[in-house]
DNA sequence: TTTCACTTTAGAATAATTATAAACTAGGAT
DNA sequence: ATCCTAGTTTATAATTATTCTAAAGTGAAA
């Protein structure tokens, strides 16, 4: 995703298009690849990147209101932090330990032969295939 | 696993058969199907079903040195606290978010066909199937 | 029995996240 | 343009899960 109108994107979606709503929607959805974050990963970027400091509960509230927004998507990672995904789309990750960071795998890139069918009224809602990765 | 002899599997590993991990690992291991728990809910089971009263670090600490003893694996799953397993070998998992349960699934029952190749200089350790379930 | 490294424990400390409530502001109404 | 207000930001406190600390307890070797 590459520079998508950032106002449209949030206006379109009930965020008001705050000083700090756009600052990090820029920084977050106006790049080519995928980018796979924690909230205190994002926040020592910003706090490079950017002049005007931005608070703490607000990346949280804003991360928060993008993921509810459609915008993020949360990716289960060992470890105690919550980790997030600029990639909306169904797909899996690679995962590397040694350097904590996850690659994305399209959708496409994996297919499952064979699986078993859900247990008694329930449905699969999705399938995430994680690839961990060692040296 | 049933009525495995538990103070030979805490020896074999180092670990001294204390009154509280013998009743921790009786707890876990001496149960037929897997059991997929939190240090919080093994707390309170623990509590109701048992007389003498265990420490909060005490259970860390226990289920700790199991997972390192290799008698419990870790689990990923939606949300901060972190999930214990008592089937260490390799497995898949269904995942009902409505009762936030955990449901093995065995490695022969989920075949992938296609798997993309690994990044650069690194291999895969281990792929693991998670499929979230829904009604 | 004595001894001591290992273990347990209560409580303090830390880390991630969420809640609070006062100050600020985007943007529609006037 | 100015007003108004619901929505937003922010500093700080609170909460939750987990780890640390250091003092007291104990398994088991000798
Ligand atoms: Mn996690
Ligand atoms: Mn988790
Ligand atoms: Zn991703
Ligand atoms: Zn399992």
């Amino acid at each position: 995703m590459k520079k998508i109108d950032i106002l449209k994107k949030l206006r379109s979606s009930g965020l008001r298009p705050t000083k700090q709503r756009v600052e990090i929607a820029k920084f977050l959805f106006e790049r080519e690849k995928t980018f796979h974050f924690t909230v205190e990963s994002l926040n020592k970027l910003l706090t490079k990147k950017t002049t005007s400091k931005i608070a703490l509960a607000t990346i949280y509230n804003t991360v928060h209101a993008f993921k509810t927004a459609g915008h993020l998507s949360e990716v289960e990672v060992r470890g105690n932090k919550t980790y997030f995904d600029t990639n909306v789309s169904n797909h899996h990750h690679f995962y590397d330990s040694e350097t904590a960071e996850l690659i994305d795998i399209d959708a496409n890139d994996i297919v499952i032969q064979k699986i078993p069918k859900a247990p008694n009224g329930k449905k699969i809602k999705n399938v995430e295939v994680f690839i961990n990765l060692k040296n």
